[in-house]
Formats: C-alpha cells, sequence, structure tokens
RNA sequence: GCCGGGGUGGCGGAAUGGUAGACGCGCGCGACUCAAAAUCGCGUAUCGAAAGGUGUGAGGGUUCAAGUCCCUCCCCCGGCACCA
C-alpha cells in the first residue's frame, strides 16, 4: 500500500466531487429536506484565516451526516460584500470596488474548495451582484409601500473617520465598532425601518425558537420589554414600572428635550454631555404637578438622569424606594416618604408594555452599498423607483469618496442623480444615500432557495420547501444585530405574504473564535494570522479539519497550536494503514462488536450536540482498538470510514474505494447501532471502604447484588482494610462500584 | 450594578452523583537504525523509599459516595447598563 499522500488524494476527489455535483440540492426530491446555513463570509483583501472554516467545517459534518441519514441537503455559501473595508481600500489603490470584490472573491472561494466544505456552488450569491441587490432594493420598497420604512430627522452617530452614520448596535462605548473612533452626534435626515413595531413579538416568538440561552438573553435585554404604566401629573405623563409606589412620589424628573418642549427652557442640562457624568445632576423647573395619588404638589426637575427617547422622558420620582431618585433627593433636598401604603397597579394610570429597541437606522452616506431605489421629487414627494426600473445600480465613477459634509459621493454625480420623476414626468433627483451593510444579509437565507430566480426574490414554491432554516450557526457578535435584523424581516416577510414561517431559523448555536498562538485575536495588524492554505500544503485538508474540531469544545474561543496538528494527522495515518488489516477470514467477538456499537452510538451523539471534539477523541480510540488487533474485519473498518467521512472527507473517499465499496462513502447510509450489543460481558468494579478505593473486582455483566456484594466482602484488601470491623452498610451500584461503610 | 458562561496535570481538554485527568500534544525510558527522522512498546497529577497520604479557584454543607447538587466568597471572559 502507498503511503499517505494528502496533497494527491485532495486533488483527486475535490475534482470528481466537482464533477459529478456530489453536494448539489434538488429543489425538487423525494427525500425530506434539510438545510444547514453557515453566516456568509465578508470577503476581505486579508484572505481566509483559520478561524473561518471551524464554523464551516462543522457545519459541513452535520451537513454530511444527514446526507449519509437519506435528507436532501442545502448548504449554501455566498458574499455578504457590500462594506467599508472595499470602498476604502478601493480609493486607497484606485480601483473599483466591484473589481476588489471579484478578486476577494475568487481568494475565497478558492481557499474555501480546498478544504472540501459541501457547498452547493451551484447557488452562489453575492450582495453587490445587481442581480441579487435588485431584489434588496425591491424589498426595501416592500417596507416603504407598508410604511415600515420612513425618513426622519434625528440625531445620529457619525464616524468622523468613516464618515458614515452608524446605527446604535454599531456604537461600542461610544466609539465606532469598525475602527473606534469617538463618534459624535449630528442631525441628519435619515432612513429609518420601523423594527419596533415588531419588539413584541422579536421578545415572544424566542420562545418557540432552539436558540442557546445566552442568545435569548442576549436578544430579549436589548429588546427590553418592560411591563408598567403611565400615570399622569398633571400635564405630565410619566411611565413607571412600580406604579404601586406611587404614595412615595416626591417629585418629577424630565428629560431635558422634554423640560424644552414644556417650558421652552432646557435650563442649561444639555443632554449630550451631562448625561455621560454618573453625577447626579438637576435644575428645578419651577413647574408643580400633582400627584394623583397624594393629591400634593410636587415639583417638577429636570435631570441627565432620565432619558428622552424611552418610555415618557419622564419619571416620578419615589426616592423611598428607587436608589437613583435616592440619590437625587438626597442631593436636592427633596422630601423623602418611607413607609407609604402600596397602591394596587392600576389604581391610577393605564397598564402599558414599553421597549428599549430603538428603530433601525437604515441610511449610510457612502458609495459601496445598495442605492436606497426612491426618488425625490418636488412635486409628488418621495417616489418609488417602479418595479421595472430596478435595479436602481450603482454608477461607475472614479470618485466616490465619502464627504466630510456627511452627504453621500453619490451626491456629486448629477448625472445620476437627475431623473424624471416616475410619477409625474417633472425634474425629480435619486435619493443618494445607500443602505447598511446589514441589508443584503438580513434576507440571503431566503435567496439560497431560488438563487438564479429572475422573476421573483425566491418563489414561494422553494422557499416552502426549503424553510425555515434548519440549523444556524454563526458568530455571538451578531445576536443583537444580524439575528435579530434577519429575524424581523423575515416576519415582517410572512405577514405579508412572501414567506411561509414566522421565525427563520429553527436552531441556532455559535461557535468559539479560533485564536493566534498565544491567545490574541488574529489580525493582519498584528501580523499573527495563520492562512489555511499553509496548513493545507504542511499536513492536508483532512488534518485541517479534523484538528479544527479535535482542539476544544467547539463554543468556546481557543487558541490555534501549529504543534498540535501532528496528532490528527498521526490519527489519519493510523485509519490509512488499517486497510492492510482488513482480512475475509477475520471475525468479530461480543468486546468487537461492543467497541463498534458503541462508537456508532457516541460519534453519532456527540455530532448532534456539537461535541465534535469528543466524536474525534472516541474515533482514535476505536481506531486505536483497531490497531491493536491483527486483523480486522470489513464491516469494523467500513463503519469507521463511515464515521470518520464528514470530519475528513478526503481520506476516507480513497480508502472506501480502495475496499473496493460501491458509490462513494458519502453517499452510504449512516451507521446504526445495536442497543443490546451495548451491554459488557464482564466489567470492573471500583471497591470502597468508607468511600476510597481499595480494590477492583471483576464480575461477569448479570452478577446479583448480593453475589457482587459476596465477592467484594472476600477480598484480601477488603479484610485488611476492614481489619476486624463489621460493615454497617454495604452500597452496590452494579457495574460500577461497591462501597462497604465501617 | 444586573444577566450569561467559565476556573480540572507542563499544555488543549475528558468525566448520566459512582475508580478524576479519557483522547491528543509535550516529556522520559526502551525497541528498530551506522545514525537521525518516522514508527512501535512502556511510563507520565502530586508528596513519599515504601506503606500510604493529598488533590478539580477558596471555605462550608448535603450524601454511603461530590469536579458534578446546595450556601457564602474570590478570580477570568462575554453582554447590558442612570431604561424608571
Amino acid at each position: 500500500m502507498q503511503d499517505y499522500d494528502p496533497k494527491e488524494i485532495e486533488a483527486k476527489w475535490q475534482k470528481i466531487w466537482a464533477e459529478k455535483g456530489t453536494y448539489e440540492a434538488k429543489n425538487d426530491s423525494s427525500k425530506p429536506k434539510w438545510y444547514s446555513l453557515i453566516e456568509f463570509p465578508y470577503p476581505s483583501g486579508e484572505g481566509l484565516h483559520v478561524g473561518h472554516p471551524r464554523p464551516y467545517i462543522a457545519m459541513d459534518i452535520i451537513s454530511r451526516k444527514r446526507r449519509m441519514q437519506g435528507y436532501n441537503v442545502l448548504y449554501p455559501i455566498g458574499w455578504d460584500a457590500f462594506g467599508l473595508q472595499t470602498e476604502n481600500f478601493a480609493l486607497k489603490t484606485h480601483k473599483q470596488p466591484a473589481v476588489i470584490t471579484k478578486e476577494n472573491t475568487d481568494t475565497f472561494r478558492r481557499q474555501i474548495q480546498n478544504l472540501a466544505i459541501s457547498f452547493d456552488w451551484s447557488r452562489e450569491i453575492n450582495t453587490t451582484d445587481p442581480k441579487y441587490y435588485k431584489w434588496t432594493q425591491w424589498l426595501f420598497l416592500k417596507f416603504l409601500e407598508h410604511d415600515l420604512a420612513y425618513k426622519a430627522k434625528m440625531n445620529i452617530n457619525w464616524c468622523p473617520k468613516d464618515k458614515i452614520g452608524l446605527a446604535n448596535e454599531e456604537v461600542i462605548d461610544g466609539k465606532c465598532e469598525r475602527c473606534g473612533t469617538v463618534v459624535e452626534k449630528r442631525e441628519k435626515e435619515q432612513w429609518m425601518l420601523r423594527i419596533t413595531k415588531y419588539a413584541d413579538r422579536l421578545d415572544k416568538d424566542l420562545d418557540t425558537v432552539d436558540y442557546p440561552e445566552r442568545v435569548k438573553t442576549q436578544q430579549r435585554n436589548w429588546i427590553g420589554r418592560s411591563e408598567g404604566a403611565l400615570i399622569k401629573f398633571g400635564d405630565i405623563e410619566v411611565f413607571t414600572t412600580r406604579p404601586d409606589t406611587i404614595f412615595g412620589a416626591t417629585f418629577v424628573a424630565v428629560a431635558p428635550e422634554v423640560a424644552k418642549k414644556l417650558t421652552g427652557n432646557d435650563f442649561g442640562i444639555v443632554a449630550e454631555t451631562d448625561r455621560e457624568s454618573k453625577e447626579k445632576k438637576g435644575v428645578d423647573t419651577g413647574l408643580k404637578v400633582t400627584n394623583p395619588a397624594t393629591k400634593e404638589q410636587v415639583s417638577v426637575w429636570v435631570v441627565n438622569y432620565v432619558s428622552a427617547d424611552y418610555g415618557t422622558g419622564a419619571i416620578m420620582g419615589v426616592p423611598a424606594d428607587d436608589e437613583r431618585d435616592r440619590e437625587f433627593a438626597l442631593k436636592f433636598n427633596l422630601p423623602i416618604v418611607e413607609n407609604y401604603t402600596k397602591a394596587g397597579f392600576e389604581d391610577f394610570g393605564t397598564k402599558v408594555t414599553k421597549f428599549k429597541l430603538r428603530d433601525w437606522i437604515f441610511s449610510r452616506q457612502r458609495y459601496w452599498g445598495e442605492p436606497i431605489p426612491v426618488i425625490h421629487c418636488e412635486k409628488c414627494g418621495v417616489v418609488p423607483v417602479p418595479e421595472k426600473d430596478l435595479p436602481v445600480t450603482l454608477p461607475e465613477v472614479p470618485m466616490y469618496e465619502p464627504t466630510d459634509t456627511g452627504e453621500s459621493p453619490l451626491a456629486t454625480i448629477d448625472s445620476w442623480v437627475n431623473v424624471e420623476c416616475p410619477k409625474c414626468g417633472g425634474m425629480g433627483k435619486r435619493e443618494t444615500d445607500t443602505m447598511p451593510n446589514w441589508a443584503g444579509s438580513s434576507w440571503y437565507f431566503l435567496r439560497y432557495a431560488d438563487p438564479h430566480n429572475d422573476k421573483e426574490f425566491a418563489s414561494m414554491e422553494a422557499l416552502k420547501y426549503w424553510m425555515p432554516v434548519d440549523w444556524y450557526n454563526g458568530g455571538m457578535e451578531h445576536t443583537t444585530l444580524h439575528l435579530l435584523y434577519s429575524r424581523f424581516w423575515n416576519k415582517f416577510f410572512f405577514d405579508i405574504g412572501l414567506v411561509p414561517t414566522s421565525e427563520p431559523y429553527k436552531k441556532r448555536t455559535s461557535h468559539g473564535l479560533i485564536l493566534a498562538e498565544g491567545g490574541e485575536k488574529m489580525s493582519k495588524s498584528k501580523g499573527n494570522v495563520v492562512n489555511p492554505d499553509t496548513i493545507v500544503n504542511m499536513f492536508g485538508a483532512d488534518t485541517l479539519r479534523v484538528y479544527e474540531m479535535f482542539m476544544g469544545p467547539f463554543e468556546q474561543a481557543i487558541a490555534w497550536s501549529e504543534a498540535s496538528l501532528i496528532g490528527p494527522r498521526r490519527f489519519l495515518e493510523r485509519v490509512w494503514k488499517l486497510a492492510t488489516k482488513v482480512s475475509e477470514t477475520a471475525s468479530m467477538n461480543t468486546e468487537d462488536e461492543r467497541m463498534l456499537n458503541e462508537s456508532i452510538k457516541k460519534v453519532g451523539g456527540d455530532i448532534e450536540v456539537l461535541g465534535f471534539n469528543t466524536a474525534v477523541s472516541n474515533m482514535m480510540i476505536y481506531s486505536n482498538y483497531l490497531d491493536a488487533k491483527d486483523v480486522i474485519t470489513k464491516s469494523e473498518y467500513e463503519n469507521l470510514l463511515k464515521l470518520l467521512a464528514p470530519f475528513a472527507p478526503h481520506i476516507t473517499e480513497e480508502l472506501w474505494e480502495t475496499l473496493g465499496q460501491e458509490g462513494s462513502v458519502h453517499e452510504a447510509p449512516w451507521p446504526t447501532f445495536d442497543e443490546s450489543k451495548l451491554v459488557r460481558s464482564r466489567c470492573t468494579l471500583a471497591i470502597q471502604v468508607n468511600g476510597r478505593v481499595r480494590a477492583t473486582l471483576e464480575t461477569t455483566a448479570n452478577a446479583t447484588e448480593n453475589e457482587v456484594k459476596a465477592a467484594a466482602l472476600a477480598l484480601p484488601e477488603v479484610e485488611k482494610w476492614l481489619n476486624g470491623a463489621i460493615p454497617k452498610k454495604v452500597v452496590v451500584v452494579l457495574g460500577k462500584v461497591v462501597n462497604i461503610v465501617v
């Protein structure tokens, strides 16, 4: 037998699978469907690093196992290619973003294909392809049509470096999520999506999906449901979750914006700067209102600790019950009433539910995004671009530098901006803002069902067949962004009859990051990026795949370790050499049967719960077991290859062929186990005296409690440790342990 | 502050309340070899010459039996944060 040469066999099989279309999903199949999804990558200029494939390999294992289990599997890939990084790189290199995107996706595609992830490449999509973003724009017009998209003048977070407005979610600790620059506030007209209208259902429907608890909790926190009451203190309506404490309310506090509306004066409390400070600030407005419970006059204060955009922007101050109100009352000598009677929940107000979630700022003032497909007409106002004129394509221009004025670079291209109003035929101007890069990713999982459709964004028939996604794996960092946004889009589409399910994803899991050796995050600037090409050259793709699954628990972050790759490589070498032990004359005894059945059970079970590290470990144990024998049966080897096939697709396919098997191992049925073969014929029990292990005892598996007890007590070690004492109690756990208590 | 998730050998990590450290890396010894690499075999928590003792962040508790369950606390990671 030849030596294991991954280079040769990996190239060979990748070619064969591509030619045969082994991994292409069929829209018409009598098999049950299975839809696996990973977050499609942003094709950056840095290329793929070894962290990218971790989730791809994991979902590939699930997908390959499902195929072997008889499912018609959809496991697609595409490119989330709009975005700042490409645009900035384009500016620097004076290339068109579209050209750069083409180069980058070519690199990513080649790198991913080297790893034999069983993606259906015939369904590859790209958010920057006009054939794709035509439908992103079309879907945007649906939002507009149903009054879920609107333009509003508002204070937005502005990143002075990227020259772009940011959504609330994209601001971390007051800094731009991408570049870390401190954001500024700017007043600007922005397109908004009314995600708040879906707050209630986005929250409640989490009960209907299979997501990790931490993902649900994070989304719930972000949506921020709270049940409370609106209560009128004279002209001022306050929101409180504790209406029962109203008898203790000794003042009313309002946000500066609210004070200004009320009195035309903000009393020098500037929300922006003072809100940063944790110190309580406030000014008495001089206004008095009546506490509806106590009928007493209370003063109205402008404070820095109440937000205008939550609740009503006004609260009742209950210093006896609320820590913040207490701090404020103490500082400004306001009355504190302790031990007041509690009121009923709705005695003085009306019950109401409020959410922290804000509407989604949907405009960006940059070039490399989907143009928002509307035309502004002096006569007709905002006019949607008619469907027949979609897509509104990005003009190819040499200049698309962002501007300091906060206007999109598209605004400078007169020939593009000036158009006829589709309604009245008069002079119109195109909207020059583009969509955020969350737009294309908010619906891409729908397009995969029907990626080449040029009549619809996807046909209902295809969607009915494939949706919902059965298993979606992605990063925790998208929990309150992409994951929430795409649920919102899908729900809206469901409401208007475009998609068949209210929730897009049945099950969601998350992977941990792969860090550089030493535990730092991998980044080009730190120079610690490991390119999978290097590893594939040194060890082969199968070794890389097995290593990434074996290195640690899938959901935890873990540091890369090149030295550790040798373990998985040795394991594959061992499986390779095992082929020479297959013999017609070999047979299996009961222990061989047990090992085989147990391996099938453990590996299959571990895969389902993301226990890839223990699945690999179990296969190592089994191959070590087989290797210790002189000869093995074809059945033992065949089953080992099947279990390993989803992890190491090339080597198992090659060995499958060597073994003279029919067809592809990846189309062979997944092995099943026989529960009755799992019982051991003999077992070793730990014999404890007072809870400490003093001896072991080998018994037959069907020994009775009394037999085991007698045998244990007869052991010389036990006699020695008992030293004549009479056992008070003997606990026997059959197959496991005997504990003799004296 | 609140909500999640963690803390186990030299390292990555295993363990339905039942022999802690599976599996892998590394290391040590041996075999093969002129030699080395590769491979194979044996060993590898810790203290101790041994008998035996001690060990899963700290301290209590429940139990015949605790890494696992309960209580108090410390530390690390992630999220939210003056949200009324």
